[in-house]
DNA sequence: ACAGATACATTAGATTCTTAGGTATCTTTG
DNA sequence: CAAAGATACCTAAGAATCTAATGTATCTGT
């Protein structure tokens, strides 16, 4: 079972920028397949959803990037910077404590009133 | 605090089923108050997403409507359908898995291998 | 009388995905 | 050794889903 893809949406940088901070470098591609094998194929994450998102992190300033050559073929590493490891904590903390209150309004039984 | 929109997405739909199943029959500007009291106002519902939702379930035949009048005011009620019930246990389901996943992805340590 | 709450709705625009395509190299296997 | 599959980067059109703004109208409290 792969999830509906509506429930990425919105949780793709943050599940990027954990996986820098934890990681110190990572490229793109060592990121699609780490999700997959992480979440037992739960999660796949799309070349053509994620190279937009590592851009769009680069720009905000919170990745640094670095290209490597394995043999011809280039490589490229992303790191995360400064602001991005605070970026990185923000965005966890937001996410978990959202998952607190999905969790919450999931639980809920008949009215409350 | 309110969390950042994009978390919201994907999870609008759920959450206004899994209000349904427990309240029999809800209006539109009620769920917005529920939603907003439930989370002590760190999940704001903009009424621009919720009404497009709720015409959505109901394309859908996943909730039925009914109207009431208040005064000179109108009320629209929606209810779950029997297909809307199991398409709630489905959604349910599934963001609470998909929460479990996320948790466990958010909690990892450094380098697995 | 007026402000604020209640209650419905739509629309333009932003964001963020999917799907599909493109390019190229490396590795495994019949 | 040729072909298939994996590795590795990327973009672009379109779909989906939200925000922000706007519109209309009624009810309630001061």
């Amino acid at each position: 079972m792969i999830y509906s893809s509506e429930l990425l949406k919105g949780t793709l940088k943050t599940i990027v920028l954990k996986l820098l901070a934890d990681n110190k470098k990572m490229y793109g591609y060592e990121i699609t397949q780490r999700v997959k094998e992480l979440t037992l194929d739960k999660i796949q994450i799309t070349e053509g959803a994620l190279y937009p998102t590592l851009h769009s992190l680069e720009a905000d300033g919170l990745v640094t990037t670095e290209t490597e050559f394995i043999g011809k073929r280039v490589r490229k590493y992303y790191s995360l910077s400064p602001s991005g490891k605070n970026k990185t904590k923000e965005k966890v903390s937001e996410l978990a404590d959202f998952m607190e209150t999905m969790k919450f309004l999931l639980d809920i039984k008949p009215k409350t009133a």
